[in-house]
DNA sequence: GGGGCTATGTAACACGTGTTAGTTTCTTGC
DNA sequence: GCAAGAAACTAACACGTGTTACATAGCCCC
């Protein structure tokens, strides 16, 4: 084994010819003699040589990858169902045009830091807050970018979901069954949120609740809200300690399907009967929560189709066809058999 | 917007400097004046500019980034818990040694192909079978790599799971219950199996279960083999046609839990009672089988830890610390309440 | 036999960075 | 006042590739 790493100059030296000539036999056969070719190959593989993809990129101007920009560690986004969804729509895209798919998490807690970092050829920014510095930055350096799970914003491509108007759909339909003491199960929305107020999906959920509260006359007072990491645990935890306390709720709405299985362990375990005692509704439609026992009433949001428009969104800005696409994506109520009337 | 991406060049010029302070401005901040630096800064934010990752790279010699050579395309490996999970264990050595990880697919259904696309320190390498070409290809280029389900194979670090043992303690386990007709959910092998035979981890587990078919005095006869893709639904399917043909198994052993929660969605849709009229056993104990029900019956294999080994050995190998090292892991037989005596 | 064309190969440039060796200027100590 | 040294900055190289412009040889045809 060499200590370094054949070069194409290396072969060139070794077949006697230049590096030109090394070059040509690999990427433009006719445009030399079918001997030397065959030399220069014999020799390339004597030497164990391959073409250096980073000499490749930077010549080519492209690398045919694609950066997902994660808000979180790697460790907790692979843990999250949500994300896999979204990687797999991403996934597809990719696999069709020949990108391969790089996961970019914070570098030292911090996004913005590691953008500098990948060699793509453009961004999917995952649930970034549009106002902190990493959009103005990615604008200002030039590189395609789209957004997702964040604030609509000009100028910048998006992927929206109607996001407030599933959680009016689903608060609406829980209200209307007859419920009046909801607890809601909200994901972490991280250290800043006291400072900065709620961003994205969150805040819109959160006013889709209030919007179906108004519609009724109730108040955000009829409501207890606990917020927990995204992560099953998590969510049996807070709904023990929800069903402990004070007058427990009749129904759960869980901002996230997972969340939402962790309030039926939690309900199981308690010998509370879902949905006769406590009703429990998630977000997301997983495609476990079909396959749930008892089978999840959940808001579906086309998370697949996500991550497949993201990734065209970004391609054709890649491609320089197309600029600032918008998309919003509906969302729609799925009732199956975790809910039903108070008792 | 300017046409083209801003370069150190620019900025030095703009800042009435040379391209080596620009870079020491970035760089090495005491290696110039305070005034100059502070100009030369001015003079980026004004062109937008911001050092180009693959230059640096190149430079640099390394990349900060690990790739995932899958044997699959992305979408298909998206879908599979398995590899969330193991990519979960990946991702935590990554997020602590601030590494970025490529997820590499075949580029036109080659692995090898796609090996010279990828810009990374080294590889971890998925399911591949040894003889194939990739591994001498790797070793002869010289880049660091770790094998996953795989064969073992000197020369070559890897991280093995004891599948032969999991599934030779899980069939007995079944057999010693009394079960004699057994139908087994396999995965599906590819389209080469049929010419080269079986490999890696599926070789072994099949091994493992002829192991426990002959120390109670069987052969293979005993067993039905279905090979179906690793999804729940075709789990579902199959194991609807194994129990609609000839004489009705009474246990199912999957050699996947996603297999196993297939068969029992489709034994609970033609009202055959788990495990009292039919037993089932999975495959990995992913999360989600402890809280399946009935609680899966399952052999245990370390994923995460697999993952997070790969990535330490990887790590190890970029940086020429260590050479070479095989570990493998044990795998648990975990007796939940999918199983009892037949009937 | 000479002009025009093709085949073959090479030198030089471009991609964008980090760093080493070297030059100039300014400060310091005696 | 001057040698010695530090500080500030620059020219040149290295990383490894693909490609354009150019040189040389061989061939065909008139």
């Amino acid at each position: 084994m060499p200590s370094r790493r054949a070069t194409s100059s290396d072969v060139a030296a070794a077949a006697g010819v230049s590096r030109s000539a090394v070059s040509f036999a690999f990427n433009n056969p006719h445009r030399i003699s079918a001997a030397t070719r065959e030399r220069i190959l014999a020799a390339a593989e004597e030497l164990g040589y391959t073409p250096s993809p980073l000499g490749r990129m930077l010549q080519a101007g492209t690398t045919n990858s694609i950066g997902v920009l994660l808000p979180q560690r790697l460790a907790r986004i692979l843990e999250n169902p949500y994300y896999s969804r979204f990687l797999m729509g991403a996934g597809q895209v990719c696999d069709q045009e020949g990108y391969t798919l790089l996961l970019s998490p914070p570098l030292q807690d911090s996004v913005l830091k590691a953008i500098p970092y990948a060699a793509v050829d453009g961004f999917i920014v995952c649930g970034l807050e549009t106002d902190r510095g990493e959009v103005a930055e990615l604008s200002r350096r030039g590189i395609p970018f789209v957004l997702i799970d964040s604030d609509r914003m000009p100028g910048a491509p998006s992927v929206e979901v109607d996001d407030r108007g599933g959680a009016r759909e689903v608060a609406r339909y829980l209200l209307d069954l007859g419920h009046r003491r909801l607890a809601v199960l909200s994901m972490d929305p991280g250290a800043e949120a006291p400072v900065r107020g709620y961003r994205g999906p969150l805040a819109r959920r959160l006013a889709g609740i209030a919007d179906a509260l108004a519609e009724v006359g109730l108040s955000w007072d009829a409501v207890r809200l606990a917020e927990v990491p995204v992560t099953r645990t998590e969510g049996y935890r807070a709904t023990r300690e929800l069903m402990a306390s004070g007058e427990p709720p009749t129904a759960v709405l869980a901002l996230s399907d997972i969340l939402a299985y962790g309030a039926v362990d939690a309900l199981q375990e308690l010998a509370i009967d879902v949905p006769s005692e406590v009703s429990v509704t998630g977000f997301d439609d997983l495609s476990e929560s079909a396959w749930f026992r008892p089978r999840l009433t959940t808001v579906r949001q086309p998370i697949v189709s996500k991550g497949r428009i993201a990734a065209d969104f970004l391609i054709s800005a890649i491609r320089g066809e197309d600029q600032h696409p918008h998309q919003t994506l509906g969302t729609s109520l799925i009732v199956r058999e975790s809910t039903t009337k108070p008792a």
